[in-house]
DNA sequence: GCCAACGTTGGC
DNA sequence: GCCAACGTTGGC
């Protein structure tokens, strides 16, 4: 299968792209939404590249490259009793909820902002940009993908 | 911290 | 199967 490309969302204060550059590794828990585990659980390979967003952040935007390093298994946090995860749903002989393992690929040392998003041509598709979307895996084109690359070269160097 | 938009739950 | 209530997300 062709190599795909994803955005995923996560908030400064769980996780950033220096916390994975420090990691090189990282296994991706606790997505609890029906239409982001059909993504990891379906659709995504090793080897897919990923563009690394913070949400909730100042400002909010991407930060930076990883890549898909273990294809969708069982998210076992779902059925350990009292972990912030656990879902009563889910069971290890019936589990309902996915994660990916991520590696680290690049830092940008900086943020291209959801505005500049908005504002790039050729980027207006992107459902992270459409007004109230929440979906925190979602997947991208390559054109998408190879625009925001490039965008990340014009930010300064820190 | 506010609040609009969204997804999920549960009563009927 | 509808839809109100609720909890969560995420930009600002």
């Amino acid at each position: 299968m062709a190599k795909r490309y994803w955005l995923m969302k996560c908030e400064p204060a769980a996780y950033t792209i220096d916390d994975l550059e420090r990691d090189g590794e990282t296994s991706w828990e606790g997505v609890r939404n029906y239409q982001a585990r059909n993504f990891m659980r379906d659709d995504m390979q090793v080897g897919d590249e990923v563009l690394f967003y913070a949400s909730n952040a100042d400002p909010s935007g991407v930060t930076g490259l990883a890549r898909i390093s273990r294809a969708g298994y069982p998210d076992q946090f779902s059925w350990k009793k009292g972990h912030k995860y656990f879902d009563p749903a889910s069971s290890k002989e019936k589990p309902l909820w996915f994660m990916v393992d991520i590696a680290f690929e690049k830092n940008f040392h900086g943020t291209i902002p959801l505005e500049t998003l908005k504002s790039t041509k050729g980027l207006e598709q992107m459902k992270v940009i459409q007004k109230g979307s929440r979906l925190s895996v979602q997947p991208v084109t390559k054109a998408e993908y190879d625009i925001v690359v490039k965008l990340a070269s014009k930010i300064p160097r820190p």
